[in-house]
Parts: structure tokens; sequence; C-alpha cells
DNA sequence: TTAGGATTGG
């Protein structure tokens, strides 16, 4: 027998091993097979706090997981260790160790059924003359071969593209596609979740559990999860996720910078610094490297014959027949077409009637079917739902002008079709809320009568003219066929437009060069600062005769050095809102922060005698939500000390103009770029609007960060152009347009462009 | 056990 020995070998990539000693699997670990001279080798994945038995023994439990094979029910084995043996274990092991163990005793594991491992564990103690070989995986700072191992089990978090087939293990991933919990045909719930990681490997979960709160709490595609104790089995040639015993989960948020706060029913989870940085990473690596679904659907924004996911709040509920149910629910928007109303006994609809008479202009009914219905039915009055996959269906009545919408969620899970309902806690549920209190009844009443009106053909003044009231109104045809430049005054109607997601209509455009630019996203920003941050702030130039400076360095493994520079105003510093500071080495989450306290954030690097702006795709300047930046090709940037010339001012202002100017920075403005197609029965002709805040009265600056001022927009459009009318029923529209020629050396093109036009007053 | 992503019917 091997002598009573914990060993641990650093470093070292071969353990040296008695020759005795042969290698077992865990298939050979069988009661009533002989262990003499054999060992056992597995990975930790697994230590649980050292503890003290009844008699005073030292207890110390390990999981070792085989990497190499695998018997049918699992890869893992629990591992006992008792006395001083499991104090020493205890003391210096970590997830990830290559852990020898030979000597050992074989007993039935009491929890194998709990806890899916091996049927059988090992016992190890001096007294039974067992020997342990550890041979150390590299060590994080924070978990430094000390005795902090064992306060909380250690996780190994295995990738995607790493799956093996019969294995149990922890993973992250971010949500790419999923069903929300819904009742299956056996006892229990089940979610089916689609993660993708940085290995750009997919994994699909089939989950299952009896209690709806032990599932998951996803909520949209981007959110980001950790599964532990997932088991992993191929199908169809395929690695699949299925829940094993034991398995539980956390869900965040996938937003960049959003609090890391865990969805979660479990009571006792265990959460550290490294895993919010995981979730972090994630986060980042997500906004880059996924597509990004825009803004949620409205009710104001639905499109025929499509499928949409609605947040929104559960107003009313009927049982219709025995396979469908109706709910009636609003998110304050008003549907732009005529709905559909579901015809069901008074005395069967459940709700506030006071509340649902007031809000019947803008409920809407959906008519869930099969197997929505039994959950439809536990909905509660005034819940909010996230309900995913509805289907816009256009359906004309008869003897109607145009035809009516009608809001089905159809039977089945396809597509992730279900009913989810969103704790109040919920930052999209916050914002519908605060929405919701701010909706005029009255109003939403008047929009009814208005329409009838603008079909009468009566209402037509859904646009003003700012200037030129002297010009006469110029037909299509005639401008079609006129040679450019030339400027008319015009009476269409808007037949179409693009793009219909408005959000996509916003650019950044350079007044010297003309060049347009896509507004680049989080994600890009983040690496530039990422590789900023490489640079270690420079002491030499801090605190200057105008600015302080302050610098410190991070808590975790990275070890950064941030610096902020407080620019001063006569020698004395301001208050934050009134302060400009520059930033070196600050993350995305840490920049939009300081955005919040402070009036203007300039993020910056050192160099060896002077401060400079990052790479101009990163914005120059944050002030607020707005993000400012500089066209690369026009801009000569200056010294960063031309920022004390606006801090000596009387009263700087901070003007982002101003601040560009003296940075030698050329900078962009956001536009609104969108294509009109107009026709006025002579003919039809695309002219481009080119707004910064004219035309529809909203600073094109400020949209992609206000969810309000898109709806203002959503409405102005559905004014301008109602989806789902006839031609005839359009509301006419005036304008100046003024047309221009592009020529290259192919081709002779006249485009045309709205000029000095607003959207009138009551529209918006 | 259940489901194993992949819409359209009422």
């Amino acid at each position: 027998m091997p002598v009573q020995l914990l060993k641990v070998i650093k470093g070292k990539s071969e353990i040296p091993l008695p020759s005795h000693l042969q290698k077992e699997d865990l298939k050979q670990l069988q009661e009533g097979l002989d262990h003499t001279n054999k060992y056992f080798q597995g990975i930790v994945v697994l230590s649980y706090p050292l503890t003290k038995l009844g008699d005073g023994t030292d207890f110390f439990k390990v999981v070792l997981q085989d990497l190499d094979k695998w018997c049918s029910r699992s890869n893992s084995i629990n591992v006992l260790i008792y006395g001083k043996m499991a104090e020493d274990c205890a003391k210096v092991i970590c997830h990830g160790d290559t852990f020898v163990v030979a000597g050992f005793k074989l007993a039935k594991s009491p929890t194998a059924r709990e806890d899916g491992r091996h049927g059988c564990h090992l016992e190890v103690s001096e007294e039974a003359g067992s020997a342990i070989y550890i041979y150390t995986a590299p060590r994080t700072t924070a978990a430094s071969e000390t005795a902090s191992v064992s306060v909380a089990p250690k996780y190994v978090y295995t990738p995607l593209n790493h799956l093996k087939d019969g294995t149990i293990v922890n993973l992250y991933g971010v949500v790419k596609f999923f069903k929300p919990p819904y009742v299956s045909k056996g006892t229990d719930y089940c979610s089916v979740v689609t993660l993708v990681d940085p290995s750009n490997v997919k994994l699909t979960c089939t989950l299952f559990n009896g209690n709806l709160d032990a599932l998951p709490k996803i909520y949209k595609v981007g959110d980001i999860v950790r599964f532990h104790r997932i088991k992993i089995r191929e199908y169809n040639g395929q690695m699949q996720g299925i829940t094993s015993a034991g398995f539980a989960s956390l869900t965040f948020d996938g937003t960049v910078g959003a609090p890391v706060v865990p969805r979660t029913s479990s009571k006792v989870y265990t959460f550290m610094d490294e895993e919010q940085k995981t979730i972090e990473d994630l986060r980042v690596w997500a906004a880059t490297n996924l597509s990004i679904s825009g803004p949620a659907a409205k009710l104001s924004g639905v499109q025929p014959m499509l499928y949409f996911d609605l947040t929104c709040q559960l107003v009313g509920k009927a049982k219709v027949d025995g396979s469908s149910f109706l709910l009636k629910v609003w998110d304050g928007t008003k549907c732009p077409y005529p709905t559909w109303k579901v015809p069901v006994e008074a005395r069967d609809l459940e709700g506030e009637k006071v509340l649902l008479h007031q809000l019947r202009n803008l409920t809407v009914d959906i008519l869930v079917y099969d197997n929505h219905v039994q959950l439809a039915k536990s909905l509660k009055i005034g819940s909010f739902l996230r309900i995913y996959s509805i289907h816009t269906k256009q359906a004309s009545a008869e003897n109607e002008d145009f035809s009516h919408i009608e809001f089905h969620l159809h039977g089945g899970t396809c597509y992730g079709r279900g009913i989810g309902v969103l704790p109040e806690s919920n930052p999209d549920v916050k914002e519908l809320k605060t929405f919701l209190e701010s909706v005029d009844l009255a109003d939403s009443q008047g929009m009814e009568s208005m329409s009838s009106v603008e079909l009468d053909g009566t209402f037509n003044n859904v646009t003003v003219l700012t200037d030129h009231q002297d010009l006469s109104n110029t037909e299509l045809k005639t401008i079609l066929n006129s040679t450019a430049p030339q400027q008319y005054r015009i009476r269409a109607k808007l037949r179409t437009y693009k793009p219909q997601k408005l959000y996509q209509s916003i650019k950044l455009h350079c007044s010297k060069c003309n060049s347009l630019r896509e507004v680049p996203d989080g994600g890009d920003f983040d690496l530039i600062l990422q590789g900023a941050a490489v640079t270690a702030p420079n002491p030499d130039l801090h605190n200057t005769s105008w600015y302080n400076s302050v610098m410190w360095t991070t808590q975790d493994q990275k070890q950064r050095k941030i610096a902020i520079h407080f620019v001063k105003h006569d020698e004395m510093l301001q208050q934050p809102e009134d302060t400009l500071l520059m930033v070196e080495g600050g993350t995305l989450k840490e920049i939009w922060k300081l955005t919040k306290r402070f009036k203007c954030v300039i993020p910056v690097r050192s160099t060896e005698d002077h401060l400079e702006l990052l790479d101009l795709s990163a914005p120059f300047l944050l002030q607020g939500n707005i993000k400012y930046y500089g066209c690369k090709q026009c801009s000569t940037p200056k010294p960063i000390k031309g920022l004390s010339s606006i801090a000596a001012e009387q009263r700087p202002s901070w003007e982002p103009s101003e601040i560009a100017q003296v940075l030698g920075i050329e900078q962009l403005q956001y536009v609104f770029v969108m294509r009109f197609t107009l026709v006025d029965g002579t003919g039809a002709l695309n002219a481009y609007i080119f707004d910064y805040e004219k035309f529809f009265q909203i600073p094109a600056s400020e949209i992609l960060t206000n969810n309000f001022l898109q709806e203002k927009m959503q409405m102005t459009m559905n004014t301008l152009c109602p989806p789902g009318r006839k031609l005839d029923d359009l509301p006419w529209l005036e304008c100046f347009i003024k047309s221009y020629n592009v020529r290259d050396a192919m081709k002779h093109q006249v485009y045309y462009q709205i000029f000095d036009t607003t959207v009138a007053e009551d529209v918006v």
C-alpha cells in the first residue's frame, strides 16, 4: 500500500506516481472489485466547506470529474475525505486541479439519486492508508492556494464548444432563442432555451420542472444565463442540454451597463466578482457579435400579417370557448388599424368595468388558443405581460371601407409563442408603467374622432409650410419632366416611406465633407476603451494648472488603473453638474455612470507628454445620454489644453460645438434620413427628408436614447401615412421640395429633397 | 415522462 501522503505538485505537467499503481476509470469503480494498487484521477469541479463530523473528525467533500471517459450515468464522483487529510486538502485544493487518489475505499453513494453522480463514492483517510496527489491548476490571484477555497464551492464552467455527451456541467450562455415556460404534456412545465457563447457554438436546452419558478426567468433574447448541473446529451448529431437532478439557473439582463442582478428562485446561490466579470464580458461580446434587435414593438407600430412580441398590461380577460381565451391588454399607444373586438358575454369578462370602458380605444383583444389557455386563465388582472409571437392577421369584413386587424396567439410553441409574466422590477415594466401613467385618456378618445374627420377629407393640414407662401402647387408629373435644380410647392400623399423601423433613420452627418455615417453601437466604443486601458495613465500629466487628477487601481485581477481629471474654473472645482472631466482607463459602464453625475465626460489617454483623445470612432464627448462624434476625415485634433480656454470663460457652458472647435474636431450631427414616396394622381416621386430637428420637431440626437420621442415619431408617421388605409383615405401633405443633380462617371440622376416644411403642431 | 426551436386556425 502507498504511504499516507498528501503531495502538492505545482507547475509540472506530469504527476510522478509510484510505478505499481494502475489507473482506473469510472466504469471500473464498482463494488466487489479489487482496487488495491489502483488509482483514480479526475478534475476537481466542486468542493464543499470543510466541516467537522459529530465525533470531531474533520470532513471534506470534493467532486471529481473524469474528462476523458464516462459511464452511462454520469462522469463525476464524490470523494469523502476524513481526518488530517481533509484539513490538508481543504487548504490547497482549487477547482480545476487534477486530483489523484489511491488506497481508497469504495462504498455505495447515498446521494447518487439526488446528485446524479456515480453510484459509489470514494472514502479517503490516513487510517485507510490512502494517498492523494494534487496537480494544481494555475491560480487566480483571488483564489491563491489558501483555505478560502473551502469557504464556498468552486464551479468550473465549460465553454459550449467543449461539451461532451454524458457529462453534467456548469455553463454560461447568451440566450439566442427561448420558449417561455409552458405546460408540457407530461407532469412538468417546459422551457426550451438556445444559448450561444464566444466559442460561437449553439446549445439548445430542454428544461423541465414541476415548479414554474425553478425554470430560468428569461424575458428576452440577449438575456444571459448561468446553468449549474445541466446534463449534456447527444441528440440528432448535436449536443443538447437537459435538466438533471439539482439543476439551478441564474438569469441576467444582457444590456451592457445594466446592474448585474441575478433573477433566480434559489434562496442560496454563489455569485462572486469573477462571475460578475463573466456577465459583463458576455454582454460586451453579445453586443459586438450578435445581431441586436431594435426596440420592442408597440401597438402603434404593429404591421399586419406579421408576428411580434408585446409588452403590455392585462386589463381584462374572458373565456370564449373550450379552446380559446380572450386577453384584453394595452401598452398606452394606439394601434393605427381598426382592431377586432371579440364578442363575449358581459358576465364572462373579468376586469374593472370602469377602466375597461375608459381604455376601450387603447386596449386590443388577443385571442389565445389551446395550450396557452390554461396559463392565460391564471393571469391576474393588472399584471404586466410579455406575449411572444402574436400573429397580426388582417381580415376584411364585407361592407367596410378598410379591413380590421386581429391578434392571435396560436396554439403550440413554435418560435417561442407563449405568455410570460414580468415582475414589477423589470426595467421594461418600469418604463411601461411610467408611460401608462402619462397617457391622457381624453386624448386617446379624441383620436378616434379625428380619424373619422380625416376620412371625410376635410382635415388635411398635417404639414405646415414655413416659408415661400407665394409659391403655387406643381403637379408631380410636371416636376418629373423638368430639369434640376428647382424648387416647388406640392400637394401629395405619402404612400410609403423608408426605413419603416424609424430608429434606423438616424445617421451621423458631416457638414464639411457631406458624408453620412451609421451611429456606432456601444460595442465599438467598448472595444476602443479596452484598447486604451492597456496603456496606464501617465502620472507626470496629473494635476496641472487647469485640472485636478485622481487615480486608483481596480481590485480585480486586471489591476486596471483609472485616472479622472477634473477641469477647474477660476482655480476651483465646480459642482458635479457643471463639471467637465477627462477620464483614462475607464470601462463603458464606468463612463456611463460618470455621465449621470457630471456635465461632460471626455475619454482620453496618456502619451509621454500630453493627454489626447481616443480614436474618433469613439465619441469625443459624452453629455447626458448623448454621445458626440467627430468626423475622422475632416478633424485635425488639437492639443487638449484648448479646453482650458473654455474653462477660463466667465460661465463655461461647455457647449459641444465649442468643445469640438477647441479640440479641432469637425463635429458630426445626428440627422433623420428618410425616403418618402409621394403620389398626387399625376405621378410618384421619391423625396428625401434630411432633418436635424425641424421636420419632426424632435432632435435627431435624442431619439435613440428616448423611448417617448420614438413613440412620438411613430405616432407622427402614423398620421402622415396611416397603415392599412387605401390611397384615397390617406391625408394630403403640403410640402416644399427641391430637385438637384447627382452625377458620376456612369450616370446622372435627379434627386428630390423636402425642405422648409414641418409637421403640424396638432399632429405631434 | 414531458420536448428535442423553426409560425399562419379558430
